[in-house]
DNA sequence: TTGCCTCGAGATCA
DNA sequence: CTCGAGGCAA
């Protein structure tokens, strides 16, 4: 094949700077200049010269935007900077003191300028652009760690592939929200029922399934959007000092933002903004949940600071959760792994916030007691905080004439025990242990849990046949069970039944910490079970201490340790445990630094600045298994400072405090980690 | 709590 | 083709 000749290379290069001026235009800017005929002809022309000239194909080019090849799997991505949640308003209360308490902190009494935009019901992702080029997109994921979705991203049309404009900055990490419009999400699911295709429940889900193709091609069939709502990581050249003005550079940048953005003063400004919107909510093209607020200048922000996982400088304000009406067709007594008894109302299936809901929780007696949730009743239902159902109340009116209250069963729906209810506590529980079917089948799921034993391939419908068919009665005998007992049962084959024999091997390598998780001793989660290991390093150290030696781990109260000396008392405790080392259940031994002789242990501990071999959490867990205590901010009482890369403000107060500060590495060698 | 995607494997039908 | 497990997101 011949060169492209300098002119042609010249005319591609016309036509993608053409081609993505068109793009800014139409997705950015709203405001297209040439009818989409002549774009596709530019469009068009470029494909067909990049077709006879493959050698100036570039991945920027409009024209890759569907890389092609599907990804084998998402590979995991550690954002920079955490990606954090932020805290939530309901009510006007809520946001009058969220202002109040920023004036607080920041000592003024002048007015705050907020930033405000429409909160969008999609979901979060972080995109990266080096060089100007886009590099990276992922997900939120934990908020520290997300997934790699830079294959799916690229084929959105409003990302940006290169950024126009200039003055970007070297490295420029942008964050944003990725939606469904209403009208495409009707229109893809109008065009999928006609070719008979599974149709989608709601655009947010809709959108999350998207992200999560492996094939990027259906990605791009499919409406999706994104809106940038603000900067994350930035090298090489600063950003402006409001956020207002961020939004506009960034706009300059090609990166679309929402255009209901409004820089508003004060409380009254912020509600004002809330009202405005909740007016217009129904006449936008998406799905919003409510509007957030934050502190425009970015000063500001810095001296506000963060609380856990939320900064102090941002808060959505929700609007009312939808509710809608229906009927309870049963309510049933659920029991627990720990035997609690939660009173769960069966209902007539209806379509509230975007989901089909057909159960919620009563949470316990006194709740169900007090709302009087009668079956047969007509209830008004809604979800909660986003996620749960929760029946708001029960409209009397509608009550059938002859109904009764619930009352709390007198024995165990399930195996027949009797039930207790302690003095003074909410819940009652059966007191038939594992000889409880139901308390069995929890068990033996939490026992199974990937944070546990984790026990691949042994899920609920195979715990229940296996409960059911009387091969298991305890956590023990899962060991026992043959191929030939799991082939008989349904939908097992040789080959599944093969396999759970072998991961069930497989799990009987673990660690002392996640047995005492698995054993599911009241009130030992997985941190309980952590400090429990390295205070007594050994099982038989354990089991044979009083109640009074248990209380002596930090963090372990009177009611915990009485709870894990009890466990160890019980003789069937002590067979099932006395089973499962039979079976060679076993861990290796718990490792040197035990918390007695930690040299963290007790001490206060700040992390600042960013350290290069693990994220803030990660440190804190280390510390935190050393006995040790981390702290948001330095004061007298902080016995070390952990500075990394980049450390800032709380260096230099712990320099003025004279409290003891470490590098990283010295850090590394204190909790035995090396390089 | 629900909905979505992916994977492995069992069930079903030609 | 269908189902269950497992993982993710809000």
């Amino acid at each position: 094949m011949k060169p492209a000749p300098a002119s042609l290379r010249h005319r591609v290069e016309r036509l993608r700077a053409e081609i993505e001026r068109h793009n800014r235009l139409y997705h950015v800017l709203d405001n297209p200049e040439i009818p989409d005929a002549a774009y596709d002809r530019l469009m068009a022309e470029l494909r067909a010269l990049e077709q006879q000239h493959p050698e100036l194909v570039v991945p920027e080019s409009p024209t890759q935007r569907v890389g092609g090849s599907p990804v084998p799997e998402f590979a995991e991505v550690r954002h920079q900077l955490p990606m954090l949640s932020l805290d939530n308003a309901f009510a006007r209360e809520d946001v009058e003191a969220f202002d109040r308490r920023v004036r607080e902190r920041l000592e003024t009494d002048e007015q705050i300028g907020y930033a405000c935009e429409p909160k969008l019901d999609g979901l979060a992702v972080s995109l990266t652009y080096r060089d100007g080029l886009l590099a990276l997109g992922a997900t939120r994921g934990d908020g520290t760690i997300g997934e790699d979705v830079t294959h799916n991203i690229r084929t959105i049309p409003t990302v940006p592939l290169r950024l126009s404009g200039r003055g970007w900055p070297d490295l420029l990490e942008v964050r944003g929200e990725v939606f469904m419009s209403s009208a495409g999400f009707d229109e893809m699911n109008r065009r999928a029922n006609e070719k008979g295709e599974k149709i989608f429940v709601n655009p947010r889900n809709a959108a999350a399934g998207s992200l999560r193709q492996l094939d990027p091609r259906l990605t791009a069939s499919r409406p999706l959007e994104i809106y940038f709502y603000s900067a994350g990581r930035v090298e090489g050249k600063p950003l402006p000092d409001l956020h207002s003005e961020i939004l506009k550079v960034l706009r300059g940048w090609g990166l679309r933002t929402s255009p209901e953005t409004q820089v508003v003063t004060g409380v009254d400004g912020l509600l004002g903004y809330y009202e405005d919107i909740g007016r217009r909510r129904s006449s936008l093209r998406y799905q919003i949940d409510g509007v957030v607020y934050k502190v425009d200048s970015i000063e500001q922000q810095r001296r506000l600071g963060f609380v856990a996982r939320a900064p102090r400088w941002q808060i959505a304000h929700k609007f009312p959760a939808e509710e809608e009406m229906t009927t309870v067709r049963a309510i049933e007594w659920q029991v627990g792994r720990t035997g609690a008894l939660t009173p769960v109302a069966r209902l007539e299936p209806v379509f509230v916030g975007g989901v089909t809901v057909s159960n919620a929780t009563l949470h316990n007696i006194d709740e169900l007691k007090r709302k009087d949730v009668r079956v047969g009743d007509s209830v008004i239902i809604r979800r909660a905080g986003d996620v749960i159902p929760e029946v708001v109340r029960v409209i009397i009116e509608k009550r059938p004439s002859k109904s009764s209250s619930v009352r709390l069963p007198q024995k165990c729906p399930v195996c027949g025990s009797a039930v207790e209810r302690e003095e003074g506590e909410a819940v009652a529980r059966c007191t038939g242990a594992l000889t409880c079917p139901a308390q069995l089948k929890e068990s033996l799921r939490h026992f199974a849990s990937r944070r546990a034993l984790d026990i691949e391939g042994l899920g609920t419908r195979l715990i229940d046949q296996l409960v059911d068919a009387g091969l298991v009665r305890n956590p023990g005998d899962l060991f026992k069970l043959t191929v030939e007992q799991l082939a008989n049962l349904d939908r097992m084959g040789d080959r599944s039944a093969a396999n759970v024999v072998e991961s069930l091997e497989h799990s009987k390598q673990t660690t002392f910490a996640r047995f005492l998780h698995a054993l599911g001793i009241r009130d030992v989660g997985e941190a309980t079970a952590e400090v429990l290991a390295q205070h007594f390093r050994s099982l038989d150290a354990l089991r044979s201490s009083p109640a009074e030696a248990i209380e002596e781990v930090p963090d372990v109260g009177p009611v915990t340790a009485g709870h894990v000396h009890a466990f160890f008392a019980d003789s069937r405790n002590a067979k099932v445990i006395d089973a499962l080392i039979q079976h060679r259940v076993r861990w290796p031994a718990v490792q040197g630094n035990s918390m007695r002789d930690s040299p963290l242990s007790g001490k206060t501990i700040v992390l600042t600045g960013k350290l290069s071999t693990m994220s803030r959490e990660e440190a804190g867990d280390h510390i935190r298994k050393l006995g040790g205590k981390v702290a948001g901010s330095v004061s007298k009482n902080t016995d070390l400072v952990v500075a990394g890369g980049d450390a800032g403000s709380k260096l230099k107060k712990a320099t003025q405090l004279g409290v003891k500060v470490l590098e990283e590495a010295e850090f590394l060698k204190l909790i035995g980690r090396k390089r």
